[in-house]
RNA sequence: GGGUCAUUAACUCAGUUGGUUUAGAGUGUCACCUUGACAGGGUGGAAGUCACUGGUUCGAAUCCAGUAUGACCCACCA
């Protein structure tokens, strides 16, 4: 049968997946083996495929493949996340745009779209990461509100309350008016903006004098409680103990001293409004300030913004500007540059504000996850992310995880009164009704009796999305609702967990603090932080740029492998990824280059009755020196987690010793057949290199892997074993070295002198560096040599090469161009005169031959004598043109 | 404002505790080569003051200090 000579992935990938899939290799079950774990980050549930997605599932295919292969009970489990925040705002917009408002819904109802939105566009993402090849064990997909996971979430925050780690707080949070929702501060994102100073001036209550302070932000002035000055500043002595009186709202505020107050920025005046700034809010309880708080939930002013009432904040910033002036306040606007806050998810302007929240004190959790991985328990690579990590551990601030959010867990806890402690915190209203009345009997035994069900109202907020991820890899085992279970004693703790520097603070610190709070131990020994993938601009690929190319498009015009090739080949970790598709190209060239190495092998005729050639013996031999040098390369790459290293190496073994080099020597000549030796040697050391090369091209490998012969799923490639390390034969290496380089000198002669490869030459060596007489055959065959003479002195008519001090001789018939030799052979002493200089330079200097260790001054003497030997040949072959 | 990391060929990166040529790889580029695995191929070239300035050393891309540029992280200066 005809094999054609371009590879189509389009042809067999989705034959092998289905294949895979059908013999359950992706399914782990615990047993006797030792396993190898690795939880995916769950993608958004509702989310779509794109290039970081593709880069990081690559990875971890590869690190779970290779495992696998090497004999490890290797799971991956897959899943999806609710993703809290960012689901329910795709669901409020689509109810949007039917004309339903998220107000006019019961929780139920909007639950109920909620699930029907996920149950339409969840898991789409996984379908599109089998594609990928994601050797995930799809019988395991998890989903952050899957009933047990769900179940763990709310015994961990009840275990936590217990603990008094869960507090509930009245405090100043990051309020997303636009989602409606509180933020942790990991949540919002900082941005430099250019904005305006407002300078504006107060009345002094009680006489005409003006102070004036200078505020970023004027519309605030609505909610003014105090103006601030620093004791130390002698410009305002005269305002202290007074009084001033808030423009528009004619409000008298004191005049208060702290020395928060810088007395270089603005005007030294500072206004306090303490419900709408952290800072404020400090002041404000230092000395004892009325909060007021001007803004509604979606950031419109209340009945405190007066006539104002009812707009949007920025509105009435450019509207009390007007005001302010109009009315003889507004002295000056500065253009001034400043930080601020941004929603991470609807890119909203954060605002300030003071509410009751539940916190998560993590000063004490922190502890451990601090330490085991500063002490590399856990080992990031790269490792200059354990700097940021440890820096945001030290300054770890008290986590806000109840968002004004119906999708995602609902708090577990139960309010019976008004007052601030009448909650209970609960597994079930049951339990809650129980646990309210135990309280109660404490206290007031009246209330006690006369408490039902009725009375209690959980706590209407969800909880943060990293709230339950962070438990992940141990409630996918379900180890938080039966510790003891015989899956996670036996996959946790998990191997690895590649994921993206971005979220380090949201999710792997916070894994890290679960892990040892609910396990007593790391949740992954290692992390690999894949970079950032980038346009060629160096742009952030991201969909409102448009400039992510869709990843299904290019698996289909590339391939997968060639896809996963592409961007492995020059991603280490923790580098960004600067995404050209042309990577991918060289990737399905690759491809195409193993398919045609193998329809070369496929088409030879074997003869039994052939001898086996000297030539043959002797690359064999090489090849399988050369693998197991590369193989311990490949190895020390992956224990680094250098994957692009491995891959490259990996490329260069196939592609230049085993194609170009290797392929070549055993070849027989056209229509000739080959010896069944030969070729058994050459499909099994063809096997080893589909094994070494399936982590990272599984589909092209297993096609040809089958392809070769008939196999039972038994000896399918993707659980055949990684070929195993043994001692390398480095000399023999070397010694073929300097035979590859007889090989390219003459080349370098025939194409010079334009000798086609199909003319046979005549070649002679004075043997100086004793080279090994094992490679003639092969130099013979591979440069279509027809005599190869040891000679002991020049070559009279013969164009030269050297490799180190040997000298080749190729005698022509023609004449050779004297000129042409002299100025090469010129050109090559100069070069050799110019480096010996350079040797005898540090041999001449004393201190370098008394101070250096032996060995290097050994190196260097030798190194002289080499460039004197071979300058002394150049010299000789001179003389002999001249 | 504080911190971390980078800066090596046109591009993306190696270069391990300072000493194996006068610094490497892949891609790209240039020249030449197509009956016979593969033009998505082959062969052979060209291409770098290792960001800059000092210092330590017999010896620095590598260690130290400073400068410049860039990236990222953290931080409540109105």
């Amino acid at each position: 049968m005809q094999i054609p000579s371009k590879y189509d992935a389009s042809q067999v990938e989705g034959k092998w997946y289905d294949y895979w899939m059908k013999h359950d290799y992706f399914h782990s079950e615990p047993d006797e083996r030792e396993p190898y774990t690795i939880v995916i980050p769950p993608p958004n549930v509702t989310g779509v495929l794109h290039m970081g997605h593709m880069l990081n599932n690559t990875i971890q295919d590869v690190l779970i493949r290779r495992a696998r292969m090497k004999g490890y009970n290797a799971c991956w489990v897959p899943g999806t996340d609710h993703a809290s925040i960012a689901t329910e705002a795709k669901v409020v917009a689509k109810l949007k745009a039917e004309g339903i408002e998220k107000a006019d819904l019961t929780r139920d109802e909007f639950l109920k779209h909620a699930w029907e939105w996920t149950h339409k566009h969840g898991g789409i993402i996984l379908e599109q990461l089998k594609k990928l090849g994601a050797s995930c064990d799809w019988q395991r997909t998890k989903f952050t509100m899957d009933d047990d996971l769900s179940e763990s979430v709310t015994k961990v925050f009840i275990d936590l309350y217990e603990k008094g780690l869960i507090y509930r707080g009245y405090r100043m949070v990051n309020w997303d008016p636009e989602a409606k929702t509180t933020l942790s501060d990991e949540e919002v994102i900082y941005e430099e903006r250019q904005g305006n100073l407002y300078y504006v001036n107060y009345q002094v209550e009680g006489s005409n004098d003006f102070l004036t302070i200078a505020t970023t932000r004027p519309e605030t002035i609505l909610g003014d409680t105090a103006i601030c000055i620093n004791p130390n500043d002698e410009r305002f002595v005269h305002l202290r103990g007074k009084k001033a009186i808030v423009p528009i709202a004619g409000r008298v505020i004191p005049i208060i001293q702290d020395e928060y107050v810088d007395v270089e920025f603005g005007t030294g005046c500072l206004k306090v409004t303490p419900a709408h700034d952290p800072n404020d809010k400090v002041l404000g309880e230092k000395h004892n300030l009325e909060v007021i708080d001007i803004f509604n939930d979606d950031a419109t002013l209340n009945s405190y913004g007066l006539h104002y009432q009812g707009k949007d904040r920025f509105a009435v910033r450019k509207e009390i500007v007007k005001e302010l002036e109009s009315l003889g306040h507004l002295v000056k606007i500065e253009a001034h540059m400043h930080k601020v806050g941004t929603s991470e998810r609807t890119k909203a302007v954060i605002e300030p504000k003071i509410s009751a929240q539940w916190f998560l004190k993590m000063e004490d959790l922190a502890k451990p996850a601090l330490d085991n991985v500063m002490n590399d328990n856990i080992q990031f690579h790269p490792s200059k992310f354990k700097n940021s990590y440890r820096h945001w551990m030290d300054n770890v601030r008290d986590w806000n995880i109840s968002r004004q959010l119906w999708w995602g867990h609902q708090i577990p806890a139960y309010f019976y009164g008004e007052g601030v402690e009448d909650f209970v915190v609960a597994t079930s209203k049951e339990e809650a009704l129980d646990k309210a009345k135990k309280k109660l009997a404490v206290t007031s035994s009246a209330v006690e009796k006369s408490l039902t069900l009725d009375d209690l109202t959980q706590d209407p907020d969800a909880l943060d999305t990293w709230f339950s991820s962070w438990l992940w890899p141990i409630s996918v085992f379900n180890g938080i609702n039966e510790p003891e279970n015989r899956e996670i004693t036996y996959y946790y703790p998990t191997n690895d967990l590649v994921t993206a520097p971005e979220i380090m603070f949201f999710w792997v610190a916070r894994m890290i603090i679960a892990g040892y709070e609910y396990r007593g131990e790391l949740p992954f020994k290692n992390v690999y932080y894949t970079g950032i993938v980038r346009d060629k601009q160096g742009r952030k690929m991201s969909k409102s740029l448009g400039n992510s190319p869709d990843p299904i498009q290019l698996m289909e015009e590339y391939g997968a492998d060639g896809v996963r090739v592409g961007m492995l080949m020059c991603s280490p970790a923790g580098n960004d990824l600067p995404f050209d598709e042309s990577m991918c190209g060289q990737g399905k060239a690759f491809a195409n280059k193993i398919w045609n190495a193998f329809r070369l092998v496929k088409g030879w005729e074997v003869e039994d009755s052939l001898a086996q050639p000297e030539s043959s013996k002797v690359a064999i031999e090489w090849y399988e020196a050369k693998f197991q040098q590369v193989l311990s390369e490949i190895e020390d790459h992956f224990s680094k987690y250098r994957l692009n290293d491995a891959l490259m190496a990996t490329y260069k073994l196939i592609w230049d010793d085993f194609c170009s080099w290797f392929l070549e020597m055993v070849k027989p000549a056209y229509g000739e057949p080959i010896d069944a030796k030969t070729l058994e040697s050459v499909i099994s050391l063809f096997e080893d290199n589909l094994k070494i090369l399936h982590p990272f091209m599984p589909f092209l490998t297993e096609d040809i892997w089958q392809y070769i012969t008939e196999r039972t799923p038994e000896n399918a490639l993707i659980i055949s074993r990684w070929p195993a390390l043994k001692a390398v034969n480095e000399r023999l290496i070397s010694e073929f070295e300097l035979a590859q380089d007889v090989v390219s000198g003459i080349r370098t002669i025939r194409k010079d002198k334009n000798i086609s490869f199909k003319e046979t030459i005549n070649l002679s060596v004075v043997n100086n560096e004793k080279a090994n007489p094992t490679f003639d055959s092969v130099i013979a065959k591979l440069s279509h040599v027809e005599t190869l003479n040891y000679v002991d002195g020049s070559v009279d008519g013969a164009l030269t090469f050297r490799v180190k001090s040997n000298e080749y001789f190729i005698p022509v018939t023609g004449a050779v161009d004297i000129e042409e030799e002299i100025k090469k052979l010129t050109e090559e002493l100069k070069y050799t005169q110019g480096f010996l200089k350079s040797v005898q330079g540090k041999l001449s200097n004393e201190r370098f031959v008394n101070n250096a260790p032996e060995q290097v001054v050994a190196v260097e003497k030798k190194k002289e004598a080499d460039a004197l030997a071979k300058i002394e040949t150049i010299k000789a072959s001179l003389a002999a043109l001249q």
